[in-house]
DNA sequence: GTTTTTGCAAACCATTTGCAGGGTC
DNA sequence: GACCCTGCAAATGGTTTGCAAAAAC
């Protein structure tokens, strides 16, 4: 439930996977480091075009799947359908993200388990994994006027 | 948590939410009945050639975006990343869908607004919703042979 | 008759792939 | 030096759009 800077990390899971450490997947983790709350492929080539790095497409695309394998980065999907990536510790697990700013606040599973349990009783499936997503509004948004 | 054919809502629901009912429509309508589980547009589209139906993948799209509006239809984000849909009732519920055969379950909140209450404390966001997805194996798939 | 829908094809957008040159270990 | 990685551009796959003809109300 901490918003923490991930780019030193990032780099270092790289390096520590026996993954070489370039100058594009430096640059694709910069540009991650410098963004709070989730971001989509599109934006990061944005950033990226914006502070004038050369980075190809494909590159961000592949930095983006390598560091989701790695499980320091974690796809979400957007009630918009659009598809985005947001940082995060390789154990937890579940993302409330504020639609206002896009900020990412982590949460462990509170008693989801549970929840998970009582669904697999009364449906009689097996569950083995769940993906919970939860929007709303960040503190900060929050206080920012009414609205 | 039941799974009841959905075909003659569908039609219902177009009709009386001002919607014209159209031929096209109605076979959309019918494929999706057709199915269980989720699926796909481009499933739907090779059901309708299969049959030789006349439907143009535009109308295709169309139709699975009104249903969606209507709250028939619902969109779900395959672990794969795939989009897919699921016939559901217009109410809040979530959906267990087996990995297996994509056969698909609605349960309710089964205890997940207290979970979301809980997330809210922690993080100090304000949760307006969130989206529960559960896989798993159905019953059936379960007993067929351990696996 | 008016308004909504359709089907088609082209347009679009995000993501992937093949490949030759360049960088990293 | 060997192998990994990059950038590019072209290929791909899914979804959307513009438009004139056709259907629904």
């Amino acid at each position: 439930m901490t918003m923490l800077p991930h780019q030193i990390t990032l780099a270092n899971d790289l390096a520590t996977a026996g993954h070489r450490l370039t100058a594009a997947r430096r640059r694709v983790a910069d540009l991650i480091g410098a963004r709070d709350g989730h971001f989509t492929a599109a934006e990061l080539l944005a950033d990226a075009r914006a502070r004038r790095l050369k980075i190809g497409r494909a590159s961000v695309f592949r930095t983006l799947d390598l560091l989701t394998e790695l499980n320091v980065l974690e796809r979400v999907d957007l009630p918009t359908g659009e598809h985005a990536y947001v940082a995060c510790r390789p154990a937890h697990h579940h993302h409330v993200i504020c639609r206002v700013c896009g900020q990412v606040a982590e949460v462990d599973d509170a008693g989801l388990d549970d929840v998970a349990a009582e669904m697999e009783r009364r449906t009689g499936f097996e569950i083995d994994t769940h993906r919970l997503e939860l929007y709303g509004r960040c503190p900060a948004c929050r206080t920012e006027r009414a609205r």
